[in-house]
DNA sequence: TCTGGGGTCCTAGGACCC
DNA sequence: TCTGGGGTCCTAGGACCC
């Protein structure tokens, strides 16, 4: 029997924070509605069709959208919950093929070639996911179906919301051409602008420009690749995603800090964040880094590398408190902090590597296992422990 | 309009080694 | 003496994506 010529989907759900913010509050349907950060520096996560038509987009501040759209209800994100329903949808996709590649927690590409005994073709197995999603989550759904990955993801978006679209083999160029650049995966606004320079304005500017016009304004890798995309050449696979590189957490204040010992315990906050999310994930890490946003919105980082691993609070927070002081901080009232954990390794064998120290190390696995039966809040340092005067207004600064 | 939080990947420069 | 070339690792920053 024939290949499916077109064996590549791309499924991607449908305003998928909003929708999954309906489900549990029926009085949001059909009106417009923005998941953000309602802090005021909050931002647009995800935004209805409704409140689409007025202009509002994700990114955008919050402030902004309620400008737009004075009838905006917005609703402050709820991870946990998007997690879990994403973790169902997930499984659906996998009931269909065990190729699946995650590629964010809404979307994913799906191989479905091995499919084409039980199916006559992927329209119908894309039209029977979609159905899935629908009857078991409740959600809408959208779904490319396409020879290439980056054509079926382009589809996908092509198909929004709640549709289904076809890229026929041998009619990619067609479809992708009149396209704007901005659609081509990889441009941002700093290449957009380039391209700009070069009056290249769609797809097809792009599929014609000289490489060498490209290379001078783009380099060699961002020219080849956009080069490539644009002649719909795109030879990647779909497979199964690794573990995660990097682990994080950030926060923007309400305000700016400034005070030195204010800053310290935020940083220690994050640093156990990170640990807490490092221990679920059994992972550890070679590489700490601190992110500092000042009020300008001037950004740097600061980055250490070391032999040993490290995974626990205590460790991450000695690097971090070198890396502030490498920061230069003083005297610039600060927007925002992040830490980072990279270059992770399993972490069986990472946290036997810390040796000299088997009090402490048993203590911190102590803290995993309390953590692990009871949630990451059971157990947190005493210096950054809520106290009842800030228990309101600092122990989530953004919320 | 005044800019979140979680990530990934790429590039460029400097240190260091042979 | 004042200077080659290549390779690798580390760090910082930036662009981009959802």
């Amino acid at each position: 029997m024939a290949q499916f010529a077109e064996p590549i989907l791309h499924v991607d759900m449908d305003s998928f924070f909003v929708e999954v913010e309906r489900l549990g509050d029926p009085g949001l349907i059909g009106v417009p509605v923005a998941v953000g950060g309602t802090g005021g520096r909050g931002v647009v996560a995800s935004a209805s069709y409704e409140a689409r038509a007025f202009g509002v987009r994700s990114a955008m501040p919050v402030g902004e959208a309620r400008r737009r759209c004075p009838s905006l209800t917005v609703v402050s994100p709820e991870h946990g919950r998007y997690a879990e329903v994403s973790s169902t949808v997930f499984d659906i996709m996998r009931s269909f093929t065990p190729i699946v590649e995650g590629i964010s927690i809404d979307e994913a590409f799906l191989d479905v070639s091995g499919l084409r005994l039980h199916y006559p073709s992927p329209l119908v197995v894309a039209a029977r996911i979609r159905s899935a999603i629908r009857d078991q989550v409740g959600l809408p759904s959208s779904v490319g179906i396409a020879s290439t990955k980056f054509i079926a993801k382009m589809a996908s978006k092509h198909a929004k919301p709640d549709g289904l679209l076809r890229v026929a083999s041998g009619t990619e160029l067609e479809f992708l051409h009149p396209l704007d650049v901005s659609e081509l995966w990889g441009v941002g606004s700093a290449t957009r602008r380039q391209l700009d320079g070069l009056g290249i304005r769609t797809i097809g500017d792009v599929a014609r420009a000289p490489m060498s016009l490209l290379e001078s304004r783009l380099g060699t890798g961002a020219a080849r690749h956009l080069s490539d995309l644009a002649h719909a050449r795109d030879p990647r696979r779909v497979e199964e995603r690794a573990g995660a590189r990097s682990v994080s957490a950030e926060n923007t204040f309400a305000s700016d800090l400034a005070d030195i010992d204010v800053i310290e315990r935020e940083t220690l906050r994050l640093c156990d964040q990170v640990a807490a999310r490092l221990a679920r994930s059994g992972v550890a890490g070679h590489s700490v880094m601190l992110k500092v946003r000042f009020s300008d919105f001037a950004t740097i980082s600061r980055s250490s590398r070391s032999e040993a691993p490290v995974a626990h609070t205590g460790d991450i927070w000695n690097t971090a408190r070198s890396l502030l002081d490498r920061a230069e901080i003083a005297g610039r009232g600060i927007r925002l902090l992040g830490i980072a954990v990279g270059d992770l390794v399993d972490g069986a064998s990472a946290r036997q590597l810390v040796l000299g120290n088997e009090r402490r190390n048993a203590a911190a696995e102590a803290v995993d296992e309390v953590r692990e039966r009871f949630g990451a809040a059971a157990v947190i340092p005493a210096r950054i422990a809520p106290t009842t005067w800030d228990r309101e207004d600092r122990s989530r600064p953004d919320r």
